[in-house]
DNA sequence: CCCGGTATGATTGTATTCAAAATTCATAGA
DNA sequence: TCTATGAATTTTGAATACAATCATACCGGG
């Protein structure tokens, strides 16, 4: 599911209308457009810093002016957009404190993320984060970034699903959407890798043990452990 | 007065900060009536469930539709509106278990700013939380309730503050504000108002030591003990 | 008397228009 | 040549106009 906005309330909606080939797509159109635009944010077709402008949009995504600027609104709220007054919105562009505030917003998250599955995960979830976990390090001893990469996302995206708190997984999903591209791209050096590895181990044995508390501490440091790591990279592949 | 939109969304970029020189705030127009709307939210006047007219507020405001419309979509995705396809929107109201998810949420977000408080805050704003703390002590056995919730507030507001992360306290803040009425209009019970006042006097003990990891897991425990109270309030205070 | 169908008005979603501010580009002056 | 000024163009912020959808009232039938 796609970045959307975290209110839990709104949804995008029922969707009536029949069209005439597909589906019933009901949604609005100022929300497909902030999807795509998100979309092409995140993919990096639109750089940080990058100015909006209304009429190239307007022709690209074949609207008018009065949806897109909707969605501008939404994508600024989210943090996505920084809006320039009479000068319209560019990208935001994320400066190192505020990669950092946002590494330690998220390590919070997740830390609440796993004090709160202690209470309903099941055994099952829990093998499941397990496999994906001995995935992970089998993708990395033979070289599979991209598995790798795929692999610890699960397992985070794991246990803030067994959270089964959608207004913390909204939350989460909105402030990570933010960092993605640097977050799983990073590179990480042996020991670095090993200590992550074995706090995904410890992670494991205390979600079997129940252990919230525990939990919350461990993965709070877990992610905090990231943070140079990500620092870096982002200093590499966004600028500033 | 609140006048920053914060965007809760999550995240919040700043939205629209003005720095060039003088104080000259030339605010967007959707910007102010996205304030006024919140405070009409807040302050009850919109209740929730309430439909939104635009016809009606665009004539209260003394604006056209363009610019009530984009407050529209920003209240929504802050959730504090929900959006009707094709029937408008209306103000958001909260379910008992969205409330009791905020809950852990904002306990979460209070525990990562105790964590984060240890590490910069100085002795002096530990002496003002544990003033406030004592005031607050005294309100409660004077039974001057406003001034009980007024200290209680300031103490939880100064530990975010120490956390010095924008971040976590415009998440706070806009999630805060969703169940604001609620939760400083809570009636406790002597036996929760006792727990309640041993552990502010543990979180400053905490603070002194700067134990970050320990703070943290009573910070959450201590918003945890007070959900019950502020569910039995909401169910009165805000029906179904 | 109650129920379902239809028509009318009201409200919303989107497009277009208007005016002000900003950017661009060229030119004049040092 | 370089800088600074200013008009023309572009772009934005807001208002208005148009079309589709929804809600309600009315009417006829059972």
């Amino acid at each position: 599911m796609r970045g959307r906005s975290l209110c839990p309330g709104v949804l995008c909606g029922p969707m009536n209308k029949i069209e005439p080939g597909i589906g019933i797509s009901r949604r609005y159109l100022h929300d497909e457009v902030a999807d795509r635009m998100r979309e092409l944010i995140r993919s990096g077709e639109m750089e940080p810093k990058a100015r909006i402008n209304e009429g190239e949009l307007t022709e690209r995504f074949g609207i008018s002016r009065t949806p897109l600027r909707e969605a501008i609104k939404i994508l600024a709220t989210e943090g996505l957009l920084e809006l320039l007054p009479n000068r319209g919105a560019r990208v935001a562009s994320i400066s190192e404190t505020e990669l950092e505030e946002m590494m330690e917003v998220i390590a919070g998250l997740e830390a609440t993320a796993g004090d709160l599955a202690c209470r309903t995960i099941t055994d099952g979830d829990i093998d499941a984060i397990e496999t994906d976990h001995r995935a992970m390090v089998v993708a990395w001893k033979g070289g599979d970034e991209a598995g790798y990469f795929s692999h610890n996302r699960r397992i985070h995206e794991g246990i803030m699903a067994a959270s089964r708190n959608t207004i913390l997984s909204n939350i989460y999903e909105s402030l990570s959407g933010r960092i993605q591209r640097s977050r799983y791209s990073a590179h990480q050096t042996p020991d670095q890798w090993a200590r992550a590895v074995s706090e995904h181990e410890q992670m494991i044995e205390l979600l079997r043990a129940r252990d919230g508390a525990a939990l919350a501490t461990l993965m709070r440091e877990h992610i905090r452990g990231k943070k140079p790591v990500i620092a870096a990279n982002y200093g590499d592949a966004e600028g500033v």
